[in-house]
DNA sequence: AACGAAAACAACCGCATACGT
DNA sequence: CACGTATGCGGTTGTTTTCGT
């Protein structure tokens, strides 16, 4: 672990934001390519990018078949289901919601469903005894909250795809910003 | 209209495991 | 069997966007 790479070049490995360019040129790779040993695609493919940032970025954002945008609440019950069986294991969540990430699936889990859990508790927790639950690992009791807390949009998913594409997305100033449905068509032309 | 706080999202990091030599 | 490398997973952090004052 050592790897001092003395090479005074090929060593400026890019971090932070993907941009559009090194976007398409993933996808382009891949899909001439196909997957492969993710860090010399990431070498062959021109990107100055750790092949785990090409992977990551690949499943996140780029596979054609992920599905992003609004997880519907049959999804959200099936992820509070899944995790009150099995706890974090969110690639093994992730496995039975077709299209969506483990990252995706661990950050809706974070950001709306545990601060339900957490206000639920409060809740419960200032009338009823104060236990120890920091962690929610296999107690699948309080679960049952979620429900009425979130406001449903009772609109079906596939009407919600369309509009979840251009939520952070479509700003005036469209520098930089594009959309799945831009890179594919362009890949697609490029594409032999 | 400006500012600050909170929420949401994207990406990175470290560790564990699988696999090949 | 030991070692090195690649991949996958879960946790964490940084940045951007949204909302309230």
């Amino acid at each position: 672990m050592d790897k001092k790479p003395c090479n005074s070049q090929d060593v400026e490995v890019r971090k932070g934001p993907w941009t559009m360019e090194e976007d398409l040129i993933l996808i382009n790779y891949i899909a001439n390519h196909g997957e492969g040993v993710w860090n010399s695609l990431a070498k062959s493919a021109g990107l100055k990018r750790t092949g785990k940032s090409c992977r990551l970025r690949w499943l996140n954002y780029l596979r054609p078949d992920v599905r992003r945008g609004n997880i519907t609440p049959e999804e959200q019950l099936l992820i509070m289901e899944l995790h009150a069986k099995w706890g974090n294991r969110w690639s093994k969540i992730a496995k039975h919601l077709p299209g969506r990430t483990d990252n995706e699936i661990k950050n809706y889990w974070r950001t709306r469903i545990q601060k339900h859990i957490k206000q639920a508790e409060n809740m419960n927790g200032q009338a009823a005894s104060h236990e120890q639950n920091d962690h929610q690992e296999g107690s699948s009791s309080h679960m049952s909250s979620a429900g009425p807390t979130e406001t449903y949009s009772p609109t079906s998913y596939s009407a919600n795809i369309d509009n979840t594409f251009q939520g952070p997305f479509l700003t005036e100033t469209n520098d930089n910003i594009w959309s799945m449905e831009d890179i594919w068509s362009m890949q697609l032309l490029n594409g032999d």
